[in-house]
Order: structure tokens, then sequence, then C-alpha cells
DNA sequence: CTGACTGCAAATAGTTTGCATGACG
DNA sequence: CGTCATGCAAACTATTTGCAGTCAG
């Protein structure tokens, strides 16, 4: 459903970039993660197993993947500048926990007869929009009726 | 259609804070605005008038302000952390110019039906969403064929 | 080999906190 | 008057930049 790490590193080979143990690593641990990662939380994932990566480097090879689309931002919370790895089909948005930081991403948004009408009532140029809803998943709504 | 500076001050008393011209002079500006303002352009705004107010100032008022409801955060473009004068009613998003930054409110957002398969799907408790379309005004739009 | 990549340290930007003074109610 | 608000300076956090050494291709 995500990108493969294989099909990353072609990508990165693609466009004329090295791939490094660092990158590899760094690659390695938004993909493991199936939530928001801040920079500094993927320099502490890296560092278990690479104590030198450099905490630049992650801003730096989060740079280069944004740019290339593969990871995207999210901006639930309060705090912005989390990343997640992106799914190949473009368009998309997320499901997010607010307690656990789990994300789901669906496609189907239905926003595209709002967006005409908008683009009707208001003359906007429409280039988009930003969609994320916000909740408890299913375990931690359990958990929290428990304690 | 926003709050007005009277309102605002009325709440603000109810609620025990206190009048002051630094505070007056901050909601001025936020109302004055019609679009995004970050802290510290409105601190720039506000310093015109008022040169001895510190930006410390305007991060304690938009923080009290934000408490109350009266103001909200958007999330467009890059960097997080712009404020807007809220409208009275509650759930509402916005449509925003990339090019001079304009906002347009609207409630209509037709995401109820989504929210409920959503839930039902994931058995996500939903507490709510963030929507936002970016684009380009009427005015942007022209002068940038113009150009 | 060579240019791209890395790590370090320092610079920069954005935001928060501590404290003495000042002003609203 | 007492308390809350302000402004200053300093502390912090997050992010970016400059530079010399290192490594992938």
């Amino acid at each position: 459903m995500h990108y493969t790490q294989k099909k990353i590193e072609s990508t990165l080979r693609q466009r004329g970039y090295k791939i490094t143990p660092q990158r590899r690593s760094i690659i390695g641990a938004i993909i493991g993660a199936n939530e928001h990662l801040t920079p500094t939380a993927i320099h502490e994932k890296v560092h278990l197993e690479h104590p030198s990566i450099g905490l630049v480097t992650v801003y730096r090879t989060l740079e280069m993947l944004a740019e290339l689309g593969l990871i995207c931002e999210t901006h639930a919370g309060g705090s912005c500048r989390s990343y997640l790895m992106r799914r190949p089909a473009e368009h998309h948005h997320h499901l997010i926990c607010s307690d656990c930081g789990k994300v789901i991403d669906f496609t189907d948004c239905g926003l595209g007869e709002l967006e005409r009408k908008l683009t009707e009532e208001t003359r906007f140029k429409i280039s988009g929009h930003l969609l994320e809803f916000l909740g408890q998943c299913r375990e931690c709504v359990a958990s929290s009726g428990a304690t």
C-alpha cells in the first residue's frame, strides 16, 4: 500500500540522489512507523542503529523526500512538521488518532462538489485542499473507557 | 459577520480579563485584517501605533484569545501559527488565497456523511476535522494573468 | 576521482519564562 | 489598593547554514 524501501531508493537514484546508509536508515524508520514522526523522533529512531547520524542529516533527507513527493506533512495537533510515508496514489487524506498517533488514509473525500460550488460562488481558482479528521481510534477509545 | 471589538471586549471582561490599551490594539489589528496574521505580523501592525508594545504581549494576548475561542489558527501554507478572527458561528472552514492571503469562510462542508462512513469503517471516535481550501482569488488570478 | 553527502558547530528564527514595574477595576 | 498585565532580558526549542572531511558512483 505504501512505497517500499526499494521503490524509494530507485526513485532517488533516478533523480540523481545517492543512496547512503544514513538515507536508507531514515527511510526505513519512516516506513516502519505507522504514525506521524517529527524530525526529532525520526532522529531518535535512527540514532539507535546508527549513533553517528546527525539531526541535520535527518532534516536534509526529509526535505529531499518531501520534494520528491515521497513523504507528506501532516498538520494535526498543535505542532506542525511531522512526516508520514505517502501512498503512491496522489490525492488522499488522513484520519488521525489524537491519542496514539495512528494514521489511517482515505482517498474518497467527496469534496469535488463542494469545490465546484465554492469556485462558482467565490470565483477562486481552487488548487487543492487540506483535510484531516481527528479522533480516537478503537483501541484508544477502549483503553480510555477502561481506565 | 465577525465579532466586533465591543463584543470581544465584553467577553474578556466577563471572563475576568482586563481591558488594556495593548489588548485593544491587538484585537483591532486582527479584526482589521482580512487575512492570516502571524504573531510577528500582528506585532508589526500594533507597533506602528503603540511602539512600546512587546512581541511577548502579542503572544500572550493571542493565547488568551485562542483559549476563549475568539480567534482560530489556520494551517495553510508552510508555516503554522497564523491567526484569524473567528466567526461567532462555531463550525466553519477557510478558503485561502495563496497569493494575497485573503480568507473566505464557509460553513457548509458537507462532511457529515463522510464522517459517518469513516466512523463505521474504522471505528474511530471522530472528534473533528480540519479543512482548508487553497487557491487564488479572483483578483490574483486576474493580476497574475495580466502579468 | 569528483561532486554530492555528512557531521559538527554556530547562526537564525520562533516561542516561552522569570521578574520587577506599572495600570485596570 | 491588590491583582493582573506588561516589557525586558534571558532561556529554550526548532530549524538552517557554513565548512572541511568522507564516501558513493
